[in-house]
DNA sequence: TCAGTTCGCGCG
DNA sequence: AAAGCGCGCGAACTGA
C-alpha cells in the first residue's frame, strides 16, 4: 500500500518543501468536489516524488496561507505529471496555484501512442494495468470529496498520484521508440494554454444572440410555408400546452422529402444540398434549402447556447480535445465553438466585455504554406518567400493569363484548386467542390485540364504524392514527428491530409504552448482557438502590446516548424469576432 | 422506450 | 477502382 502523510496546514506543508524541490520528477493529482472549476472547489492536491510518502494536501485547511509553498514546489525544473492535466490545471489555477514546465502528461502520451498503435483506452487504470500490469480500479466509481476524508479514500488518492511515477517511466522508452518525444514535448506544453482557454470562456451577448435567434425563427416559418403551400398543409393537433403543432408532414425528415420531390417529378436518391442545388429552379427545393438553413441555425446555435451560458460567469466554456482529430487538430464541444457560422450577425455577437478588447489572429493559409514546405515545391517556396499571393498565381499558371489579369472569380476558382489538389483530389471531386465550397462552377473537362496543368506547374507537388504513394505505406508523420497508422490500402489523401492538416495543428499548437508565458505579464487571455485562429481578450490599453505579441509567437512558431517558407499571422483588434 | 446509427451540415 | 480530409451536433430513423 502507497504511503502517505496528510498535510493539515502550511507550516506543516514548509518541512517537505525541500525535499519535493530536490526531486527531478513530481506527479501531481487533484480531488475535487466536481468536475466545475467554476462552482466546484478542490479539496485534495497529491503530491508524489520517488521514494517518499504521497503528500496530502488538504485545501480546506492548508490555502490560502500554504499556497506560495505550493506554488514554489510546482516552479520547479522538474518534470510534473499529471493524468489529464487539463482538469488539474484548471482547479489549481482557481486556487491560484501555477504550474511550470516541463510538464508530462499520461493520457496524451497514450494518445500519442495510441496513434502509433499503442492501446486504445487512455484512462489511468487501463493505462496501469497495460504498461504497469497492475489492477488499481477502485470498488466505488467516485468517491464524495466533499464530506470527511476516510483512510480508504486518502489511499486511492495517494495512489493515483504515486503511480504515475512508474507509468512514465514506463511510458518513456516507448514515446523515443516510436519517434514520439518532439510531438509530446509539444502537446506537454500546450496543455496549460488549452485548460486557460476552457476556464477563461468566451462571452457571448445575449441580447444580439436572441435577436437574431427571432429573425431566423422568422425565416424558418416562412420557409415552412412555402413548402406546405406546395406540399399541402398539415392536420393540426392540439398540444398539452394548448398550441397547436402540425402532424403528418415533415421537412426534417428526408424520407418524406424525397416523397415531395417525387411527386413535383423530381427523382433524388438523397436530399443532401448537393444535390438538391441542381434543381434550385423548382420553388420546392429552393424553399428546402431555406429551410434547411434557418432549421440548421436554430436547432444547431441558436436555440441551444443560451441555456450553456455558465450561471457564475455569464460566459460559454467549451471543452477542447486537446488530441480531438486523427491528424493532431483539436476539436471542440459544449459548444463547438469551432463550427459557428461564418455570417457576421452570428459572430458580432461573441463580444469582449466593457473594457476590453479581443485580440484575432489567424494564419495565413497554413496548410499550402506547410504542403509547399514538405513537398519542397520549389515554385511554390518561391512565391511564398517572394509573398506573392498564391491563389493568384496558380489562376495565372492554369489559364495562362498573367497575373494582374486574374479576375476575382477565376481567383477564387484557383483557391478551390490548391486546396483540393493538394490533398489529391480527382476531377470530378474538383469540381464538385470547386461548386460547393465556393460557388465555382466548371466542367468536369475543365476540372480535369485545371488539375493537370497543376500537376505540370507545380511539380514538386506531383512528386511529393508520388513518393507517398511508394514509400511507408500505411504509415504517415507530420512535422514534429507526429504519426498515424492506417490500413495499407488506404487512400492518397490520408497520406497527404496527415502531413499537411497536421503540420499546421502542430504549428498552431507550438504558438499555444508558448503563448501562456508571454502572457503573464500582460491584462490578456486566451479565449478561443479554432485551427488555425487565436483569439484573445485583452484590457483595452493593452490591446496594441497584446496583438503584438500575439503575431510574434504565432509566427516564430511558425519558424520553428517551417524552414523553407515563410509564415504569416493576420492580426485584428475589435469589440466582437465579426470584425476579423 | 431507448441506445445506436445515419443523414445532413456548420467550421477549418 | 476511386475517393480531398478532419471534426461535433441535432433530428430522424432503426432495431430490440
Amino acid at each position: 500500500m502507497t504511503e502517505y502523510v496528510l498535510i493539515r496546514d502550511g507550516s506543516d506543508l514548509k518541512k517537505y518543501e525541500k525535499s519535493i524541490e530536490a526531486a527531478s520528477v513530481v506527479a501531481v493529482d487533484t480531488e475535487t468536489t466536481g468536475l466545475d472549476p467554476h462552482r466546484d472547489t478542490i479539496r485534495l492536491i497529491q503530491l508524489a516524488v520517488p521514494r517518499m510518502p504521497v503528500l496530502i494536501v488538504d485545501c480546506q485547511r492548508v490555502l490560502p496561507e500554504g499556497l506560495s509553498t505550493i506554488n514554489r514546489m510546482l516552479a520547479t525544473k522538474a518534470v510534473k505529471i499529471f493524468q489529464n492535466a487539463k482538469f488539474d490545471l484548471k482547479f489549481l489555477q482557481q486556487s491560484g496555484v501555477h504550474v511550470s514546465l516541463p510538464l508530462f502528461d499520461t493520457m496524451l502520451a497514450a494518445q500519442l501512442l495510441r496513434q502509433a498503435g499503442g492501446p486504445e483506452r487512455v484512462g489511468l487504470d487501463s493505462l496501469v494495468k497495460h504498461y504497469l500490469q497492475m489492477d488499481i480500479s477502485k470498488e466505488e466509481q467516485r468517491s464524495d470529496w466533499s464530506r470527511e476524508l476516510s483512510h480508504k479514500q486518502l489511499q486511492y488518492a495517494s495512489l493515483d498520484a504515486a503511480v504515475l511515477i512508474p507509468l512514465r517511466e514506463a511510458m518513456v522508452p516507448q514515446l523515443i521508440n516510436n519517434g514520439l518525444t518532439e510531438v509530446a514535448r509539444l502537446e506537454f506544453a500546450c496543455v496549460r494554454a488549452l485548460a486557460q482557454t476552457e476556464y477563461n470562456g468566451i462571452h457571448l451577448d445575449l441580447s444580439c444572440w436572441m435577436d437574431l435567434h427571432h429573425r431566423v425563427a422568422q425565416d424558418k416559418k416562412k420557409s415552412l410555408d412555402r413548402i406546405y403551400s406546395i406540399v399541402g398543409r398539415p392536420a393540426e393537433q392540439q398540444t398539452l400546452f394548448g398550441d397547436d403543432v402540425p402532424v403528418g408532414l415533415n421537412p426534417d425528415s428526408n424520407q418524406q422529402v424525397i416523397e415531395w420531390l417525387k411527386e413535383q417529378g423530381i427523382m433524388v436518391e438523397n436530399t443532401s444540398r448537393h444535390t438538391l442545388t441542381a434543381y434550385l429552379d423548382h420553388p420546392l427545393v429552393s424553399a428546402v434549402l431555406q429551410y434547411r438553413q434557418a432549421a440548421k441555425s436554430m436547432s444547431s446555435f441558436l436555440a441551444t447556447y443560451a441555456g450553456m451560458i455558465h450561471p457564475v460567469t455569464r460566459r460559454l466554456h467549451p471543452q477542447y480535445s486537446q488530441i480531438g482529430a486523427w491528424s493532431g487538430r483539436m476539436s471542440c464541444s459544449k459548444p463547438n465553438i469551432q463550427q459557428i457560422p461564418r455570417e457576421y450577425s452570428f459572430r458580432a455577437c461573441f463580444t469582449a466585455p466593457a473594457g476590453r478588447k479581443l485580440i484575432m489572429a489567424d494564419y495565413s493559409q497554413i496548410e499550402l504554406r506547410v504542403a509547399a514546405e514538405i513537398s519542397e515545391d520549389q515554385r511554390m517556396m518561391d512565391a511564398y518567400r517572394r509573398g506573392e499571393d498564391l491563389h493568384r498565381l496558380t489562376a495565372s499558371l492554369i489559364t495562362g493569363i498573367a497575373p494582374d489579369q486574374i479576375s476575382p472569380s477565376q481567383r477564387q476558382a484557383a483557391k478551390a484548386v490548391n486546396f483540393g489538389l493538394i490533398y489529391g483530389m480527382g476531377a470530378k471531386g474538383l469540381m464538385d467542390y470547386a461548386r460547393d465550397t465556393y460557388g465555382t462552377d466548371m466542367t468536369e473537362e475543365e476540372a480535369a485540364l485545371f488539375r493537370n496543368r497543376f500537376f505540370e506547374a507545380y511539380a514538386g507537388i506531383a512528386r511529393w504524392h508520388q513518393s507517398l504513394r511508394l514509400s511507408a505505406p500505411g504509415q504517415a508523420q507530420t512535422l514534429s514527428g507526429r504519426q498515424y497508422q492506417f490500413a495499407e490500402r488506404a487512400g492518397l489523401s490520408v497520406h497527404t491530409n496527415i502531413p499537411v492538416q497536421g503540420g499546421a495543428a502542430d504549428i498552431l499548437k507550438q504558438a499555444l504552448g508558448n503563448l501562456v508565458d508571454e502572457l503573464i505579464s500582460v491584462d490578456a487571455r486566451i479565449v478561443a482557438v479554432v485551427h488555425d485562429e487565436i483569439i484573445l481578450e485583452a484590457a483595452e490599453d493593452q490591446a496594441e502590446t497584446v496583438s503584438s505579441i500575439l503575431k510574434r509567437v504565432m509566427e516564430d512558431a511558425g519558424a520553428h516548424y517551417l524552414k523553407r517558407v515563410p509564415v504569416c499571422a493576420d492580426v485584428k483588434i475589435g469589440s466582437h469576432w465579426g470584425e476579423k
